[in-house]
DNA sequence: TACGGATGTGTGAACGTGCACACAGTAGGT
DNA sequence: ACCTACTGTGTGCACGTTCACACATCCGTA
């Protein structure tokens, strides 16, 4: 199963050969230098002519860098369907990164396969440093890119995270716990929590920010643990607490699908909101206003956390030894009808 | 602002000396060939001791392959927002890559100085192929694939499209004929069409299919044109229509995103569905199941269309030559609630 | 003994680029 | 007349890899 070769493309030799000079004097127009004026123009001329474009991979391997970042998104099967922040991010990334005209590449990671060929692809050259999303605690991605030394800013940080490896992200237990007590504020009582994605830091900090809000009034029966921060994790958490406890009268969702699910299954089961239950949510979405009663929430500042990382990595990959490694972005309380 | 050269990093040099053989047998080590029980030993010792990894800009520059496919995504703002069939196709055709050990590296297009390095990207050697979903007509992507001659599949078929490209896609026009008929045939008489995205394949067919069906009784008064497929045009659709025809008692949305915003609309304007209005939408996507009513719906298999766009570049990649060029996927018909 | 095949290893060249260096011409100041 | 600075151009080398080729050894068989 032998390929042919792709098609023979110019490069800068013919470029020099059709203009009559030599290849440094080709370079030299490339990339700046003294070339005299009718030089310029007639090697101009032979690139638009034969529509010659430098190849990245011979300049890439001279000069050890790729002017392209990747951004590497892991697990992102039901992120991509449900969550609409992995997107938000990905565009503040790209923005960033843009005006600093590298490349964003955006790779996919959804089986051990697609782990071991990331690595690969991240330790290979191609990128000049990489923003990893959504880790998960013990994520074997944390490992390759420790090893390797590649300019890395993790989104969120998994607990077991190098302390060298800078993160940014969203103080999600102060933000949990903030949003909880406004909800303790307005006279709930019995206030439960849909707790989701306990393997993620987010999602452990959540629910410990729960905790701290209600103290001694805490108690874990009234805790659903789903898996995902999706839709359907939300109908099951919030039927699973109605069905332990009838009296139930608020509920912190720990994602706006989440909370959608959760009116869902509170239509289903007769309970008006905010008037039997109050409800808040997590991430201030499109979800939070699409649903009906809109969400009080906590706005995440999505675009904002991938313009920061993109920062933080390019200024890794210019040397700079950044320090301290974390930084938080603020998440204010965004009040509107469902609490 | 010169930039400090990335930390040194081993080479096939440094395993040979180490492992006290030569280049060669490294190579072959990697890449398969005869290799004698101890040098193969003493070598992956090597390897994993230094934590050596090839560097594929190397190995891209020689082969001329770089075992990667780009999915260039134009203008997803707000399609990742809003509109969770990117996503979809994304994966889909992560799967269909990764199975073929290829790599896939998204690249987002959203500003003109994006797409002239996304081109430079595509033209670099770093890709052997490129997947590009939702270009608009006259998109200058076109014109640089066309010349590049790189293998591409567009998933969409803009109508300034080169005949020799391939693409994939859903028949819009059918499926769009199909879902307004079985509207009409619940015996709706007023039926009006939100439009959305008019400047590419997908709108325009969507909207000439809604005219088929309805023939004669097609008035153009009753068709609300807007930007986009997201939820919030469908809400300024629905108003629109509301306005032109309060009679009206029957609407393709073209989009699931789109519905769901009408829906909003209907509700503020105290009409019930599928009671007053029935409302079909298109795509299937979560949007659909979240709805209350759930929507009836065309469904687009989008996983599947990103799954056949990865395997026609692989099989380009593989020097075939495509023909037919084109390939349409069936859409069945999803009957919910809403109409 | 001589030969051919299978197995195993080392060497040189090439992929396309950028940079350091060498070199040449010109102009201006001492 | 000489030195220096500036502009302009060509050449060789290196980046790290793979492949073709040459060479070496061993074995079985003619």
């Amino acid at each position: 199963m032998t390929r042919p070769k792709p098609q023979k493309r110019a490069t800068v030799h013919d470029i020099a050969a059709a203009a009559g000079v030599s290849r440094g004097t080709v370079s030299r127009v490339l990339n700046g230098g003294y070339v005299s004026a009718e030089a310029r123009a007639a090697i101009e001329a032979a690139i638009t002519e034969v529509g010659y474009v430098p190849n990245t991979a011979a300049r890439t391997l001279k000069m050890r860098r790729s002017q392209a970042v990747g951004f590497v998104a892991l697990e992102p099967h039901s992120l991509f369907l449900d969550d609409p922040n992995i997107g938000s991010i990905m565009l503040g990334a790209n923005a960033a990164l843009s005006l600093a005209d590298h490349q964003m590449v955006s790779l996919v990671v959804e089986s051990a396969r697609d782990t071991e060929r990331v690595g690969r692809y991240l330790s290979g050259g191609f990128v000049d440093g990489a923003i990893i999303v959504s880790a998960r605690t013990h994520d074997p991605i944390i490992q390759v890119i420790s090893t390797l030394g590649l300019p890395a800013v993790f989104v969120g940080h998994p607990p077991d995270l190098d302390r060298n490896i800078p993160f940014v992200g969203i103080d999600n237990q102060g933000s949990a716990r903030a949003i909880t007590e406004r909800l303790v504020a307005t006279g709930r009582r019995r206030i439960g929590m849909i707790a989701a994605a306990l393997d993620r830091d987010s999602g452990i900090d959540r629910l410990s920010g729960f905790r701290d809000a209600l103290g001694a009034a805490y108690s874990s029966e009234l805790v659903a643990e789903v898996p995902l921060y999706d839709y359907g994790s939300g109908v099951k958490g919030m039927r699973l607490l109605l069905e332990r406890d009838p009296s139930i009268d608020g509920v912190f969702a720990a994602s706006d699908a989440i909370a959608a699910g959760a009116l869902e299954a509170l239509r289903e089961a007769g309970r008006s909101v905010p008037g039997d239950i109050g409800l808040v949510g997590f991430d201030d979405s499109t979800w939070a206003v699409r649903c009906q009663p809109q969400l009080s929430t906590v706005h995440q500042p999505a675009k904002e956390i991938g313009s920061v990382a993109a920062q933080l990595v390019l200024r890794q990959i210019g040397g700079e030894h950044l320090t301290p490694a974390g930084q938080l972005l603020p998440t204010p309380i965004v009040w509107r009808d469902s609490a």
